[in-house]
DNA sequence: TTGTAGGCGTTATCAT
DNA sequence: ATGATAACGCCTACAA
């Protein structure tokens, strides 16, 4: 049958204690032994049982990622998924796909609850989940480790943070300098932090363009393209509609643009249109989207790095601030001349 | 600290055996009894221990998903992964993903040295994995259970399977009903078994319409954006240029879309375009793409059920054929009065 | 219907 | 630097 550390070590005329040593990489063997060691476990083509190094070492070897259900096939979390994949494959860990409910009455119980029931070494934590300071505050009673993905930084310790304010800033900047006067906003959904840094930046833009905020041009929208479309419609029929929409994100940014188009509307001369996460869907659409780039297979595989360090020692792991950048596409042009009357 | 199995025993005035039989819902136990272990193991919070579990029951509880790297990001995956875990939560299972290389030197040795490793109860195989004849041979060989998510049904015992000959059919079948003469494709990359039916339909649609077969209007393609573009590009430069193109899937549709933009022609008036997968991509491009919609989330959801089944018992488990759906939206239309000269 | 004993394959502890 | 032995928490086989 298969080869056990027992016939390993038989083999290699060493201790099971030993072979444990070479394979876990601890110190104090001989390079002579060593080398016995990994060529009785190649003739074997022996493999730990990961069952019973977890059992013993009272470690599952595990990571899993917790995220919104409701949002489980979003290229953004595939992303993640990808980093967060590559960074456990080379410290032989094992990643857990983990979607609840953020919405559901007690998310904070059904994270427990997975914790309890899967047991992993840690957890990585993406929006909304990332933001909820009851819940991280929760893990840290039980002195569980993870690692966060979001813009936020007090409260997070460990993970990735990226300036999200600042990139929808820019992002207005960017419109501002194409002569655009009335930039509209589709808002994110209330519960993500990623609607409140969003809109905030979007603010700062505004008021370095010297532009006074209108209330009636920041509606409220959601991550889907559903959202995008309703946001655009109730902008669009304003008595005086915005040259330029920014939406919270690039599903939400592809109903806007959908609306505009069902309207006559050409996309970037009669309206300029903007997304956020630089989704692969947002290169392939026509006209190619202007949006911002998170680095989300970097994300995943740094908060995951980050993790695993601060699982092998406390105290170890860091918050990782990483770059956003404004993919300047086709989608956004100079402002029409004169605003447009319906 | 945590309660194990045998607090609960002892709270329940009854062997570990006992609980036990309660929690993998074994028969023998009286009513009685098994409310009682039940209500000691709510008070203690007990929560059976998979690795301990798995090593004494020498099953991993574990199903893992092998796809090709390449396509990790991509829509089909994703979706084929939320039904997998539906499936995976329901029975108290864990799903794994396993990006590996297809293309690399030995992928079976690589699916090989994944299971030797991680040791799942079963696998579920993707295109191009599902449509290996030689890595079925070899796992067959090795005893392992696996299921097929794929469009053969020959050499699949147990999985999914969709009819991607008779859909590309019907796409043809769409296009010369609005009156298409000259209908391109641009095929899939050429390790995929999808390449060989969806080309095989697009030759049936052909021959019902009684439009000969043009060898210069298949182009060889791929399932990416990029290939897309290249393939629109060698086709909108024949001399007799397609009014219609039916692209390996919808990736590559937006391609062609993107080009064919890029020459200011016009969707569907100048050029029809067909998709294939309904990704949700295809709902976001204007004009909308019509496509062929496969259940990727039932597939997945009922691949894992059916691999669950034969790991229960060998011989159950069976391959489940799902439909298809011609998804007719904004991108297809009536032929133009005359083809286009350039 | 319920219980007892032994073992699953590894790591931790403590010797040597 | 290396080894012997006892956990780890559960399930299987068999007994009662």
């Amino acid at each position: 049958m298969r080869a056990r550390i027992e016939d390993v070590a038989e083999k290699a005329g060493v201790s099971m204690k030993t072979v444990s040593r070479v394979f876990n990489h601890e110190p104090n063997v001989r390079e002579k032994t060593r080398l016995r060691v990994e060529r009785a476990a190649q003739a074997l083509n022996y493999r730990p049982n990961p069952s019973a190094r977890s059992l013993a070492g009272n470690r599952s070897y595990l990571v899993s990622l917790v995220y919104d259900d409701p949002f489980a096939g979003s290229a953004y979390i595939m992303e993640i998924i990808v980093g967060m994949l590559q960074a456990c494959e080379s410290m032989r860990y094992s990643a857990m796909l983990r979607p609840l409910e953020f919405s559901s009455a007690d998310h904070v119980a059904s994270v427990e609850n997975s914790i309890a029931q899967y047991r992993p070494d840690g957890l990585i934590l993406v929006p909304p989940f990332a933001d909820d300071a009851k819940l991280l505050h929760r893990l840290d009673e039980l002195g569980a480790r993870y690692a966060t993905i979001s813009a936020k930084s007090k409260d997070a310790r460990v993970g990735t943070s990226l300036d999200e304010r600042k990139a929808a800033g820019e992002v207005v900047d960017h419109l501002a300098a194409l002569g655009h006067r009335r930039i509209a906003h589709v808002a994110g959904p209330a519960p993500h932090g990623g609607r409140v840094w969003r809109l905030s930046g979007y603010r700062d833009g505004l008021r370095r363009a010297g532009i006074a905020y209108d209330d009636s041009l920041v509606v409220d929208g959601g991550f889907s393209f559903e959202a995008g479309i309703a946001g655009a419609k109730q902008l669009l029929d304003l008595d005086d509609p915005p040259t330029a929409i920014f939406a919270a994100n690039d599903d939400s940014a592809c109903g806007v643009m959908h609306e505009a188009f069902e309207r006559g509307l050409r996309i970037p001369q009669d309206l300029s249109v903007v997304g956020f996460d630089d989704t692969p869907t947002s290169r392939q659409v026509w006209p190619s989207l202007t949006t911002v780039r998170q680095p989300c297979r970097e994300m995943g595989r740094i908060a995951a790095e980050q993790l695993l360090a601060s699982i092998r020692d406390a105290g170890a792991g860091s918050l990782v601030r990483v770059p956003y950048e404004l993919m300047v596409r086709q989608s956004t042009g100079p402002a029409p001349a004169r605003t447009k009357r319906r």
